[in-house]
DNA sequence: GCCGAAGGTGAGCGAGCGCTTAGCGTGCCC
DNA sequence: GGGCACGCTAAGCGCTCGCTCACCTTCGGC
């Protein structure tokens, strides 16, 4: 059996991880409504519902509804640091591990746009401790991204004028993908990390 | 009198159209509610609290909570899109028509991220008439731009692959300024959109 | 000086929220 | 096959939500 299945609109889904199967289901659940109309529209009994549980099931798995967000939040970037980390340690030239990046990135959150769009964009629904620790996860996202630029800027590779600004502007433009695409448009998730990856080694002077 | 005042923040907020001045600061105070805590997790409350009145009063100028946010909306995107077509439609050469409408559509998002972060983060959250219609402004202001690239692309100035996702890329690289800008961080609104502008050059093929 | 309109308040309604608790069925151990 | 731990449900608690309503002030017109 795989760890990852796939979800009603076609998205990959790893969470294989969480277990038991009820907690699973739960948090899967969480995810779509989170997703849908976003955290604190969401109530529990409708977590609830689409799990096929009645609402006092989720207490017997999360202390509270927050705890449901903070899971999802820190297996979704945890699994977007290694994405990047992956790409960023492989061989290969600058521009080709920089490509690799952004196009494998793009590809998760277009692919798995739901889970993304949790992941990035209700992080201000956590309390202070829950986001201080996802905090840190980003700036590992960040260093990765910086540590390619500055290897491409080492060896001539690439002509950037602020490493940081344009670091914050690659990472922007690809979490940026979650809240607009969609599988009905023009695009597959493969065909926006292309297009990405293109637009990015322009923005660092490495385009052929 | 100016038609614009400022924020506690140091923002420029130009409600003066709204009128009268009860209504004026029920807005002001809904555009900052909504920024700091999402629309769902603003209460009525609390913005009729800010703008110094009993809850009740809101129901004087507003038929409902929704309400509010479909005029914030509506004004900020008529904003964005007078922004896009002031840049799209002055004399020059498309770089820098392209340049200055980016720069100047980032300065707004950076100095007025309270109200974009409102306008182009709570979409979701209007009913179908009044999303339907803020719709329709977005896809006004992608015009502008993909008009510009377009006429960049016809006189050679421009090399672009995918007009229709390098116009989203644009956009989407633009509009994500107001989840991260911080008047606390490094950048001024101006230095973020001349960083910007100077990328944007770059994936279109057009830099120097 | 009386009157009605405009703009405000305090109290509170019905609904739905996150979460709790008492108790029920089921399978496992001995 | 009796006891019990576990996973779950039905019912509902205390609270806060968006919104309403009866009433109060202020003020310009005559």
């Amino acid at each position: 059996m795989s760890t990852a299945e796939e979800t009603a609109g076609g998205e990959v889904a790893p969470w294989g991880e969480v277990t038991p199967d009820a907690a699973r289901r739960l948090l899967v659940a969480a995810v779509e409504a989170f997703a849908e109309r976003g955290y604190h529209a969401t109530t529990t009994r409708d977590i609830a519902g689409r799990a096929g549980m009645s609402p006092a099931a989720l207490y017997i798995h999360y202390k509270t509804k927050e705890e449901l967000l903070h899971r999802i939040s820190r297996i979704g970037h945890t699994k977007a640091l290694e994405i990047l980390r992956t790409a960023s340690r492989r061989e290969g030239t600058a521009a080709e591990r920089l490509a690799d990046a952004v196009s494998s990135f793009v590809r998760w959150h277009a692919g798995g746009r739901t889970t993304a769009r949790v992941v990035q964009y209700e992080l201000d629904s956590l309390g202070p401790d829950a986001r201080a620790e996802i905090v840190a996860l980003r700036r590992q996202c960040d260093a990765e991204v910086r540590g390619i630029l500055e290897d491409g800027i080492a060896s001539g590779e690439f002509d950037v004028l602020d490493v940081k600004g344009t670091t914050l502007a690659v990472l922007s433009l690809c979490v940026d993908v979650a809240r607009w695409f969609s599988i009905d448009g023009p695009w597959t998730p493969d065909e926006v990390g292309a297009l990405y990856a293109d637009l990015v080694l322009r923005m660092v002077g490495a385009s052929k």
